[in-house]
DNA sequence: CTCGTTATGTACCTATCGGTCCATAATTGC
DNA sequence: GCAATTATGGACCGATAGGTACATAACGAG
């Protein structure tokens, strides 16, 4: 009962996303969301309150459609196999060239303003929640397989929590996704097989 | 015959090291670096000409003063001191509590605004220069002790790399450098002693 | 056909960004 | 002590940031 929208939303949280991935919450201008989406501001900010609140719903895509390759991984049965599809599944994310380059989180989680400080803590939190996760992944399939020796649960998921992070960095400096590839089967050399 | 500076220039490039550290290039504010360096916009455009120019003094700095630890490493006799070196040196730079969390560098070369793209490719420039550095001194140092089976110079080179940014992004994360520890001896874990 | 409701377009707002201009102050050489 | 030179203080600049106000447009219900 009264006037319809004139826009899809999940075109708008699309376009908006690949804005916020290739530039980071800060340095992704109003107007450059605004040209991305073909919106008008009075509908952005009608829709979806802020340019933070708008973000937030982009980031809860994000993780919905690309990174759900986490939660195949932390089904995996070994160690290794948890590592291995985690390593990958950022490598193929990062630095193909179907996407931007490197984290949307990571990207905005960098940045130092003191305006986005409250984001980067969330986004941080998310990150240590993972890494928990991760962790108690490693504790239960260590049972199954060995993690690499003398290599705690925690040790583990720390170590790959920082690969992860550093792949998303060297991603976004342009390394190749041939590199990343070796990277990862580098570290995963004395990840005892399965 | 002219009127002398009343700043001295050393303590203004360590005061704005500082902020540019914290918040990375783009969110160090003119006012921020005004305010730390007790410098009015006057003196710091006629000593360096613009923010840019201030900013590539201060990486300067950086790299002499803080980033030196790198040169010892590669100075080392085996892959695995190198990478040691380098590593150790890296958590104990970005993760304590008397430098600003993380990396200049890398807090600078993850924002992603069109105006900071020429910086964030020089620095990225500079640092697939150290990774080829560290590549060819993994390679001369391999007749001595090897790497670890089934990695090559390139490939150690380019996964001490990653692991480096990631260490750093960690840091920035707050993620604490005992925590940071243990990922170093993790990920040395089957690199050959000499 | 009108009314209530929601969406859109446009003009406007304040704050801040990096940077410039110019008058004035402090110095040394002469 | 005067001229040449360099440094400083502060007003000023256009561009842009995110965000708001308000009048108008499009719908469904009655």
């Amino acid at each position: 009962m009264a006037r319809p929208r004139e826009f899809d939303e999940d075109e708008v949280l699309d376009a908006a996303l690949r804005v916020f991935w290739e530039k980071g919450y800060e340095s992704a201008a109003l107007s450059d969301l605004l040209v991305a989406t073909g919106l008008t501001k009075s509908s952005l900010y009608k829709a979806f309150g802020s340019k933070e609140g708008l973000f937030w719903r982009v980031v809860e895509r994000y993780q919905r459609d690309f990174l759900d390759f986490r939660h195949e991984a932390l089904a995996e049965p070994t160690p290794r196999r948890i590592a291995a599809r985690l390593l990958e599944g950022v490598t193929e994310l990062h630095s193909g060239r179907r996407n931007p380059a490197g984290c949307l989180e990571l990207n905005t989680a960098l940045s130092g303003s003191t305006e986005a400080e409250p984001i980067r803590q969330k986004l941080v939190r998310g990150r240590e929640l993972f890494r928990q996760r991760l962790r108690d992944r490693f504790e239960e399939t260590s049972a199954t397989a060995p993690l690499p020796p003398g290599m705690t649960s925690d040790d583990a998921a720390s170590f790959i929590m920082s690969l992860i992070q550093g792949l998303a960095a060297q991603a976004k400096g342009g390394v190749p996704r041939e590199t990343a590839r070796r990277v990862v089967r580098a570290a995963l050399l004395s990840w005892p097989e399965s």
